[in-house]
DNA sequence: AGGTGAATTGCATTATGAGCAACTCGATCT
DNA sequence: AGATCGAGTTGCTCATAATGCAATTCACCT
């Protein structure tokens, strides 16, 4: 029984209960639908009993196989851990490293890395989705995650690789024009581009230094979008007033075509500060692909990260 | 590259290691050696890490060898555990149950006891070994060893399924025709039938009812054997009197066929109380069939064991 | 009601593993 | 010291199993 069940068939089974879909895992492994559901089903043949209960529109785990998922994950993990340290003694990690992190930092932070990442480790080969939706690592079958902004799930594992401090900002050209603004309650009087992502109209706070407590402002402005990007461009032409991540911009800012205003105060786009983090599946930590990654990361933004020196 | 291992030959990789040769591990999974010899080749080329030092007449685990094998035992071991549990739910315990028994307990306790278990665990397949010889669990992959007498490693786990009594007895018509020894020193004025194994000519002991220590009586004869149902075959016959442990001749001391003499006294073929016990290793224990097993023989030994009663 | 995406099934092709035999190489025996 | 035996590897053929594609069924969405 134990000996007619095959590796492939118990990774398939952990993607297909990750997903939640005979397809999806198919997709993630580069294998026919069909492949999956017959290796699927060996394995219930060979355990003689049903692991999954098929929807038609969605899988659903049964009893023993939620059971069976979690044990199995497990294994399968140490086993590839156990695997990657012995195939990398006296050598160096290598394997595929799946990365995932938000568009706008992927872009600007992540990847113009990995050239000389791969070039440090040219044994490892590197995946990088960029995706603004909250992925969970365990779900997607990626080994790490970069989030900005809040961390919920506990069954995962966090490292801070920044803070994430904000500027408010113009071009020059709207700066001569408009004149520049003294105090964060003058900014009603200036046309400010603001962000609208899913959880709404982004509230612009500020704190006088020192103080503990950030405080929101009245902002207003004649163009608001969920993308930062086309905020980003409005405001390099001279549109209006932007509060931004000092990450993402601060290329404009070294080069001067944007002009942080209000120096004497601190300004976010949340009501705590922010961090960066990568998150990952406690299993992965272990792994020397993961653990290269993040100390190279880590070192390359550094501590202030080089955005913010 | 750990997409491209397999399970069998992770499995065959432990046995290998278990048994320290390729043969050995094929005849065990029945399988020819070739298959094996490729499979190691194929699991040291996804590793890119040679695991065993070939040198004809023995294997050696390398050093990564070394901490491969424990790690993959221990997920194997694990694995097997958990799809056992998924198969197991609501069914009854299966699989093939690999016993190891001493021939002369074997023979008289286990085998008989097999049908009964097989009648009452349908699913179980058993397969018996039986061998004097010390076995290690581990390196013969046995899920379950009896031994009696001494217990010596310990990273297995033993459970005492019963203490071992000795009897002197002998055939009625040898007493009839030579006497009832009184005493365990006129012992010498009889003509005993002694084990001779390989640690030497069994000693014969005695405490007299209530004593702390036992006290080695000379004893000796005209027959030695490292067969102990040659002598009880001699014994039989009326050819001398034997020491040995009432499960190995409760039927002819039942049937009358053999006579304890010297009953107020404790007769040993030890220094010191031996039991009979169960050893197998740590993790075969969380197996429902070991675990079935266990239960099945205690309960049918009995306290005190069947042979005692 | 029709369309879409997901899972299963049938079938032809391909690839992978089993089994056998031949070969090499040490170690042990005589 | 030479012969023999056992162990591991390699080449080869054959059977089994996996793959990929197409067809089918079914639930859900529009």
């Amino acid at each position: 029984m134990s000996n007619s069940i095959s590796l492939v068939a118990l990774r398939l089974f952990v993607r297909v209960a990750a997903t939640g879909s005979f397809a999806g895992a198919a997709r993630q492994q580069g294998l026919p639908a069909s492949s999956v559901s017959r290796h699927i089903a060996a394995l219930e043949k060979a355990l003689g009993q049903r692991l999954l209960y098929r929807h038609t529109r969605a899988v659903r785990l049964t009893e023993v196989g939620e059971r069976y998922y979690q044990q199995v994950r497990e294994i399968l993990d140490t086993l590839d851990i156990a695997s990657e340290q012995a195939a990398g003694t006296a050598s160096q990690p290598q394997g595929l490293l799946r990365i995932n992190a938000p568009v706008a930092f992927g872009r600007r932070h992540i990847a113009p890395r990995l050239a000389s990442f791969q070039a440090r480790y040219p044994r490892i080969e590197t995946e990088l989705t960029l995706s603004d939706a909250f992925i969970d690592p365990v779900q997607e079958g990626v080994d790490v995650v970069v989030r900005v902004g809040a961390l919920n799930d506990s069954s995962l594992v966090a490292r801070r690789l920044a803070e994430q401090h904000f500027v408010v900002c113009a071009a020059p050209d709207y700066l001569a024009q408009w004149g520049i603004p003294a105090t964060p309650e003058s900014l009603v009087e200036h046309n400010c581009l603001i962000y609208k992502g899913t959880r709404g109209v982004q509230q612009w706070y500020f704190r006088s230094e020192g103080a503990r407590r950030y405080q929101v402002r009245e902002v207003r402005g004649n163009l608001r979008s969920n993308n930062a990007e086309s905020l980003l461009e409005a405001a390099l032409q001279g549109q209006g007033i932007v509060l931004f991540p000092t990450w993402l911009i601060h290329a404009e800012l070294k080069a001067g075509r944007l002009i942080p205003v209000l120096s004497d105060w601190e300004a976010s786009g949340e009501p705590a500060p922010q961090g960066i983090h990568a998150i990952f599946p406690e299993n992965r930590l272990r792994s020397s692909k993961v653990a290269a990654f993040l100390e190279d990361l880590q070192a390359t933004i550094g501590e202030p990260p080089y955005w913010d020196a």
